[in-house]
DNA sequence: GCAAAAGTGTTTGGGATACACCCATGC
DNA sequence: GCATGGGTGTATCCCAAACACTTTTGC
């Protein structure tokens, strides 16, 4: 193919939105922008994307020095979500950026990232770019995923309760579900299996703790509601 | 954000996976390659995006220019599928790929595009690039929006049998499906309703035509197998 | 009349939903 | 003993799946 002009192509970001549970509350990364554009605002971690990298490589290394989190070991599940390309959604001009979705539970932030923290979903700041559309997007996403796959399983400790299981579903999917027909369906899948531990927490009686068969994502053959 | 050498973003192209239906066959839309890297093999229609376009907007003039499809007026829907970036992707360079998926019915090549066809997704040819792999990641997708959206309707002519929707589903998802069952079930959505027109075609009883009430994307409620 | 596709109902099993009480513990 | 969350069973309804014959037409 022949161009008139030399051929530019724009310029390719990379953006995470990384989730994580704490207690009831659905949790979302976010780094406060050091520099103009939006400088002060609250933004998803993300970065350039330079020839020679895939889009993995480059949002690995960009989340790594911005918020200190290391994708391969500290995430349990990340997959591409969709990619932004409206040419007005940057000032600087036109910028492409791939978007990735991850799940994880307790992540720690790196030391030098004073500049980045967890925000509930349902109470986030406002944000730089088009930000809070790719937030909702992945979340809807997220949703739709918890109920073919056993993604929820990046959401929690390797050992959990049945309650805490159905509190992420619950956080996840905003809205509540009835214990005996969660407890009884869920099991029904055969996705976990009890262990010999029990969570023991307040005053009151001792819970069983449950691990899945499998952390590795899997699709299920019933989907769940 | 710093570096040390001058930021070069890589090649961004746009591809298409174009879906119709062929009697009972799901065909997709090819294009022989006139030019190396793999000159006289079977690709998908894409090319170059530009900064400055979107990547529906490049991909809609290119497609126009290689095999004379016009995606607004002869697609009856398009969305993204996935951005492919492994670096080895192209032999000429790291070249980032959005692609899209889309489909029609009874599309028309423009005059000047000997070099296009529709080919059975089960009897493709050797395609260049990653475009195999392509292909089936679009049919997969296909295959559940199927499941649940009126998708189907992008297939088929705007008054269609009952048979003719059969064989939509069955084309696309590659198995059998029971002729009462299917009505019972289909009917029951109430995305559709009959028109007084009739189908007459060979020596046996003429099929009704039916409609759909909304012919947009719609995400169903129940979801259908 | 015969070939070919259209059209039509019933039965059965399993999962979805709705719903309320006892259990084990710490204090 | 009391407050707190853990843990359990049943009845109903609807949907999914399996399954075979009659109807209408052209020739």
């Amino acid at each position: 193919m022949k161009y008139a002009t030399p051929y530019i192509p724009p310029t390719l970001t990379v953006d995470a939105v990384i989730f994580q549970l704490n207690g009831t509350e659905l949790e979302v990364l976010l780094t406060q922008r050091s520099e103009d554009p939006f400088k002060g605002e609250w933004a998803l971690p993300g970065g350039y994307n330079a020839t020679g990298s895939t889009t993995l490589e480059a949002l690995a290394s960009v989340v790594k020095r911005k918020v200190g989190v290391d994708i391969d070991a500290q995430l349990a599940y990340i997959e591409q979500l969709y990619t932004f390309d409206t040419v007005a959604r940057d000032p600087r001009g036109h910028c492409v950026s791939v978007t990735y979705m991850g799940c994880g539970r307790a992540i720690e932030l790196g030391s030098g990232s004073q500049h980045a923290a967890f925000f509930p979903v349902d109470k986030l700041p406002n944000l730089a770019y088009d930000h809070a559309s790719i937030i909702a997007y992945a979340r809807e996403r997220l949703s739709a995923k918890l109920t073919y796959t056993n993604a929820v399983a990046g959401l929690l400790e390797p050992k959990f309760t049945l309650s805490q299981l159905q509190t992420a579903y619950e956080a996840v999917m905003g809205r509540e579900i009835d214990k005996r027909n969660f407890r009884k369906k869920f099991l029904s899948l055969g996705l976990i299996h009890e262990t010999p531990d029990m969570w023991r927490e307040g005053a009151h009686r001792p819970a069983k703790l449950y691990a899945f068969n499998n952390t590795s994502l899997e699709v299920l053959s019933r989907s769940f509601d």
